[in-house]
DNA sequence: CTCCAAGTTCCATTATTCGGAACATTGTTT
DNA sequence: AAACAATGTTCCGAATAATGGAACTTGGAG
């Protein structure tokens, strides 16, 4: 069994979730035509595979012929959250950093080149809590993303690093492989991560990573403020916080889960 | 293409879906074992199946053999839940609904023989509101899943009806198919579902169906109360505003979705 | 009404999954 | 510590399900 990033689009499960992913990943509604535009498959197959997931509940069709992914996922997800080991772990973690710093704390795992949200701890419970759970976000201008990034052995960041595309969000964001890289051996020098509003304008954060590299497995934990209230310095002056934090959670995962993980 | 009940388990996909389902049905942590005496399958087509589900991201296995779903559902559901066009034409009438009734409203969609929480409005955001968006209840001792089986065409009915299994909650619940019938044939009557503590001990509900059966969706909506606090008689007076929230939500759906739903 | 694009079905071919049995690993007992 | 039992993993010929090209149907625009 291969332990590393998933070689997306093999086997019949493999295509099965990619339509999925593509309908997920468009955020417009997605026809027939643009999924097979999207996934360039033979139309018979595609639309064998668009039937068999709506089969299982896991893809719908509107009367406009455009899909949405099917509400099956989220007893899925339900379950996978609340039965996550890292994230009840790290949970306690993540309050006492928030105490410690009175920002709000992010939780994010990677996922290919992606990171997606697990947790979040912020003062005011802010509308929809539960719409920020489950999102991603690209790991080469996020500080958790960046941060998990900079854990991974060489030859697997390889892998990953060809699949990125550099999309520009903000003036800051970096969108050169090169740049990239000596970002991460920097991060990797220094043991934290900042993303200096490399994603949203306003927003910046510090970021430390929380891994299992022999389970594959690469996470990270942030502080984020807006610019306007908070200093990149006094960012920087948590960075220490955050990697305490960050190491805490790893020892609890050690000692709960087993040492190796 | 079947547009019925998921024939659970046929083909490729259904039987990998299969295996997430058992993960996310059972409450304890399920080892290779454990899913191989649910499923009953061959041990080298399990041990496959587990694999690929592994490699795409969809499931995850902790240091002592134990599987857990993995935290890509979360994206997919996340994109599930913020993309449900129902969901979004519903919202406005749930709050509404609580703005007349003071009182919790959810909005459930039945799934097979589950019904599944698909958004909720209360008046204080309880802890962890997130954690019950996603979460499953039986259809035969909640109110919305009473009141979506209501409104299922007969033949169909019958067919989920046989794949139910009737476990006692509460000395409320009906815990005979006999009885479960005459209480869905009463419901149809009437327009709406009451829950008399069937599920949970001391909370009980009021709920009427929202439903799609020429595209084979059967939802609900419902106004949930403890007993302490709310009598039945409250419950039944608010059944005719419940009713009406459901078919504003109905009427909106084939004005903004086609008239066919 | 006609035409063109979008969506759906069909079926012989081909690739994948299936599953029994052998092998390996883990952990339990004497 | 050795033997044993239970659990987990791999392999490969046979069986089955997925593939994809082409024909067919539907539906929307002019």
């Amino acid at each position: 069994m291969e332990q590393g990033q998933p070689e997306s689009g093999t086997g019949t499960l493999g295509k099965a979730i990619a339509v999925l992913d593509a309908v997920a990943t468009a955020n417009r509604p997605m026809r027939f035509k643009d999924l097979l535009a999207a996934l360039d498959q033979p139309r018979g197959t595609l639309h064998r595979q668009i039937s068999n997931l709506i089969d299982e509940g896991l893809l719908q069709v509107n009367s406009d012929h455009s899909y949405e992914l099917g509400i099956r996922l989220l007893k899925f997800a339900a379950n996978a959250w609340s039965g996550s080991r890292f994230r009840e772990i790290a949970e306690p973690h993540l309050r006492a950093l928030h105490a410690k710093v009175g920002e709000t704390i992010h939780l994010s795992v990677l996922q290919g080149v992606e990171v997606v949200y697990l947790d979040k701890v912020e003062s005011r419970q802010s509308v929809r809590m539960h719409s920020q759970i489950g999102n991603t976000s690209p790991c080469f201008c996020t500080g958790v993303g960046k941060a998990a990034f900079s854990v991974i052995p060489a030859d697997e960041a390889e892998n990953r690093i060809r699949k990125i595309v550099f999309k520009r969000y903000t003036e800051h964001t970096i969108t050169d492989e090169h740049a990239f890289r000596r970002e991460i051996e920097d991060i990797r020098a220094k043991g934290y991560a900042l993303d200096r509003e490399e994603h949203e304008a306003g927003i910046h954060c510090v970021a430390a990573p929380v891994a299992a590299p022999d389970r594959g497995f690469y996470a990270g934990i942030s502080v984020t403020a807006p610019v306007y209230r908070v200093p990149m310095e006094q960012l920087e002056a948590w960075a220490g916080d955050v990697r305490a934090a960050a190491d805490a959670i790893m020892e609890d995962m050690n000692a709960k889960l087993g040492p190796r993980g």
